[in-house]
RNA sequence: GGGGGCUUAGCUCAGUAGGUUUAGAGCGUCUGCCUUACAAGCAGAAGGUCGUUGGUUCGAAUCCAUCAGUCCCCA
């Protein structure tokens, strides 16, 4: 029981007030930790480990909100909940970005030694993942605090370097001199997926070979003029009539003045350029494999920076590659064999981390063979064992993991967990194992560290501690995802669940929308089109953010977010408020008293009891179906249109009325709902449920609302006999006010009302007549109209108004006539089904009952308003 | 080139299982209201031949095909 009185109440929901407030409450008292219990089912959430090195964005407050909504709902629903948070340490990211720190101090990774860097990666650490925890704090998340974890924790550390080992003595990981896509600003190797395409708009350069024996050049075209220094032959398709006799010639490679053979080779497209290409084997996927069937060398002409090395003339060594694609074309130019430069758009991979075009670069490399490991991870998929929602994406999986090849997992990075693996300093032997070699001394352990995805793929168990937790909350329930990472992180973790687990990490996928702006542009800093969550948070309150992006994104699309959208959650939580002040206020006049609960019912309260038991069917039928978006939608209606709207407006009357008994059962009862209600809407909106919820009369049973249980659904309390008499009243109102608001009359002046009808019951009438504010109604079965008065057909009851001297007879029939039109057009529809005898004798009895009822009922509607029309001519 | 999504009111989107009056919501627009919970509100209204063409069906926004537009992923 509270004793907040109103004043203390404001007329606007602040939620600056509270919002902080009941985070600390929840933490302090540990109400999200979860321990095992096998007498309840366990619920279970692993976080999509955000990076170290990141900020709060929307995709983050989208994707944590819905995971915080499940998690609380199942808590509320009786499950043990239980969502593990956590962060992961982000390889490359990270990296680069203690790389560009430090370049500001005037310091190198390579000079501060493993180390030293290291640690500055930890203060990194230290200093940002703190903000990230902290944001999502606000956001109201209810995460298990106490199982904070960390990829590069200890626990998890060994855990990945096991998983390595184990891959290792079975044969799926193996080492290999081979062609990997690098990133020069990191000087790493980078996976397949870590590339993105752009198209880019450059230059076609035809340069000119010139043929060793007699006169006369080839022309080859390229978008890369740099590689040509690195060429070991110029290609031709073997069916290309144009060079067929010139296959096996040697041509002088201009520059290097080496002497390269003319191949022939299906891969040549005759339709690109000029149908000859040059082969750069170290330096193209494509040429790679090329160079391999003609055996031919493959000289490497960058550093790892992709800069010249000494395979170049002296004076490109050390040069970028695009100091010397610029110097290649100039002397192409000198030694006029410049044949043409053309415009050309071509599509250019990009380092996903590192921002800058990759090379295609042959090193020593670790593999993760993939063929063998997809296939149990393909299976449960298809057999439902792991659903995708939406579905589709299931499709895009498939795809991936059938045609997947072998994974580069070694980075040439140091922040991220070593590869276990040692050379003998003599032998060259290699040792692989989660413990060094005994005699460590004649070791060199290998520089690389994995793969951040070869980290985080075993998160789903990896999170867990202990045998015991890990028994009981894995499998996991729920991952909640972007779709971009389906490819990086749900499916490796599928992989890898199977793997080393032996079962799926996870039940239901949810794969979010992607959050564009309100143009449909993605979200990027360089735009300056991502509002920071917390400013928005501040502005609208956290609440009010969750709903929101809730309510606009649909599953499976993207979400054109903007800030003024917020205005959504911001009044339906001010909605909620004032719904809650206004029991709140009329709780201190009128007895909360728990015994009158089931007394003086009537059809209102009946009804509201049905739509509760309905919302609450069909929310949790949504959050079943993982429809959350769908399940906001209820529950804005519910809460708006049913509640508010209709149901605290009929009670007005019973509240105001002098029997103190039926006044303090309609609030007992409104407030009992109101509780209810404040339960359903918790998951979505913490904060504000819970503030209010503390203010409510009577034992509430707990010490929080986020550990109150919600409502189950009672069957029998679903009534569509009652919802039939409520909607009966609610269309006379409707009509009555549609009255008003074309006579315009105003709502201060007062009607009288003339029900023609024999099917109506006194309350509904008293209802009728207090929420039109009429001073008189009149029921009739054999009532005449008025002379002057407004007219209106409802469910074959006739509505007159008289409305002496208010009355524009003009507005009158054009309003009568609309409504007689729109009638006929739906009669004509209904009588041309009818009136088909293949419709008759096809549909079912029951359709053809209710459009046999249409008619019926239309028509004598039709009849009445044609006959109130004729009285006004 | 392969795959996937989307196309419904001025805008953003719902439309579950083909039959819910002639398709709904929010925002925006228009009209009237500070009606003692809420102007972040209340009441009312206008606004759509459901992208095209064809097919299946007694019946299509809904299922199938085609085309067009648009976005994304993969190569």
């Amino acid at each position: 029981m509270s004793d907040t009185k109103l004043n203390d109440i404001p007329k606007a929901y602040n939620p600056k007030d509270v919002e902080d407030k009941w985070y600390k409450f929840w933490e302090e008292n540990n109400l999200f930790h979860s321990e095992v219990d096998e007498s309840k089912p366990s619920y279970t959430i692993v976080i999509p480990p955000p990076n170290v090195t990141g900020m709060l964005h929307l995709g983050h407050v989208l994707n944590n909100t819905i995971q915080d909504v499940f998690v609380r709902y199942k808590r509320m629903k009786g499950f043990n909940a239980c969502w593990v948070p956590g962060m992961d340490h982000a390889s490359i990211a990270t990296e680069s970005k203690v790389i560009a720190k430090l370049k500001t101090e005037g310091v190198d990774k390579y000079e501060l030694g493993r180390e030293e860097f290291l640690n500055h990666c930890w203060d990194w650490t230290e200093k940002y993942g703190g903000i990230i925890i902290s944001q999502l704090r606000k956001l109201g998340v209810s995460c298990d605090w106490e199982r904070q974890r960390f990829t590069m924790d200890d626990h998890y550390y060994s855990k990945v370097v096991e998983a390595f080992v184990t891959l290792y003595n079975e044969g799926y990981i193996y080492r290999g001199y081979r062609m990997v896509n690098w990133c020069p600003a990191s000087k790493s190797a980078i996976s397949d997926e870590e590339v993105e395409y752009q198209t880019k708009n450059g230059k076609l350069w035809h340069f000119r070979y010139p043929l060793k024996d007699g006169d006369g050049y080839l022309v080859v075209a390229t978008t890369r003029p740099e590689t040509m220094l690195g060429d070991t032959a110029v290609a031709v398709n073997p069916n290309d009539e144009r060079y067929k006799h010139l296959v096996g010639k040697t041509v002088i490679l201009p520059i290097m003045n080496r002497e390269i053979p003319v191949v022939a080779d299906d891969y040549v497209d005759m339709e690109f350029g000029t149908g000859v290409v040059k082969i750069t084997p170290a330096h193209d996927v494509n040429d790679y494999e090329l160079g391999k069937r003609h055996d031919l060398p493959a000289i490497n002409i960058f550093h790892p920076d992709a800069t010249g090395n000494e395979n170049v003339p002296e004076k490109y060594q050390g040069k970028d590659r695009y100091e010397i694609r610029k110097g290649v074309v100039a002397d192409f130019e000198e030694l006029a064999l410049l044949d043409k430069i053309e415009d050309y758009t071509n599509k250019v991979g990009y380092s996903q981390r590192g921002g800058v075009p990759i090379e295609s670069y042959l090193s020593e490399q670790w593999f993760m063979k993939m063929d063998e490991l997809v296939k149990p991870a393909v299976d449960v998929v298809n057999e439902g064992q792991v659903k995708f929602h939406p579905e589709h994406w299931i499709k895009t999986y498939q795809h991936w993991m059938t045609n997947i090849r072998d994974w580069c997992i070694s980075r040439q990075l140091w922040w991220g967990h070593r590869i276990p693996v040692w050379y003998h300093k003599e032998t060259k032997e290699i040792y692989c194992n989660v413990e060094p070699p005994k005699d460590i001394e004649n070791w060199v352990q290998d520089t690389d560290v994995l793969d951040t995805w070869a980290s985080s793929w075993l998160w789903a168990h990896g999170v867990f501690t202990n045998e015991k937790d890990e028994n009981y909350y894995y499998p996991t329930d729920l991952l909640v995802t972007a779709p971009d990472i389906i490819f990086f992180w749900v499916a490796r973790m599928i992989i890898a669940g199977m793997k080393f687990k032996g079962e799926i990490p996870f039940k239901d996928v949810y794969f979010t929308s992607i959050i564009r702006d309100g143009k449909g542009r993605k979200m990027s800093k360089s735009l300056g089109n991502s509002p920071d969550p917390i400013d928005v948070m501040d502005e609208y309150g956290a609440d009010a953010l969750r709903f929101t992006i809730n309510y606009i994104a649909p599953l499976g699309q993207d979400v054109l977010f903007d800030v003024e959208k917020c205005e959504i959650g911001r009044n339906f939580a001010n909605k909620i408020w004032n719904a809650g002040r206004f029991l709140l206020m009329n709780a201190e006049k009128i007895k909360y008293n728990h015994e009158l609960v089931d007394k003086h019912i009537d059809f209102t309260d009946e009804w509201i009891i049905s739509r509760f038991n309905d919302t609450m069917k069909k929310l949790n039928q949504a959050m079943d179906k993982l429809e959350i978006n769908l399940a906001t939608k209820i529950l804005y209606s519910y809460v708006w249109n049913d509640f508010c709207d209709w149901y605290v407006e009929l009670a007005k009357s019973r509240l105001y009325s002098d029997n103190e008994e039926v006044q303090s059962a309609v609030l007992t009862r409104a407030l009992n709902l109101f509780d209810e209600m404040l339960k359903m809407i918790h998951p979505f909106m913490p904060f504000i449920s819970e503030e209010i919820w503390h203010l409510l009369p009577g034992e509430r049973g707990g010490e929080s609302i986020s550990v109150a249980q919600l409502a189950e659904v009672d069957e029998s309390k679903i009534n569509k006999d009652v919802e039939t008499r409520f909607e009966f009243v609610r269309s006379v109102v409707t009509a009555i006010r549609n009255i008003r608001g074309e006579m315009n009359i105003p709502p201060s002046k007062a009607i009288n009302l003339v029900l023609k009808t024999e099917e109506v019951e006194e309350s509904q009438v008293n209802y009728i007549k207090n929420l039109i504010r009429a001073s008189e109604v009149f029921l009739d079965k054999n009532a005449q109209k008025p002379g002057a008065s407004a007219s209106a057909v409802v469910k074959g009851c006739d509505i007159y108004i008289p409305l002496e001297g208010l009355i524009d007879l003009e507005v009158e029939k054009q309003r009568v006539e609309k409504e007689i039109a729109r009638l006929e057009g739906a009669l004509k529809g209904v009588e041309k089904k009818l009136s088909n005898e293949r419709f008759v004798n096809n549909a079912p009895a029951d359709v053809v009952e209710k459009e046999k009822k249409k008619q019926t009922d239309w028509s004598l509607s039709l009849g009445k308003l044609k006959q109130i029309l004729y009285d006004l001519k």
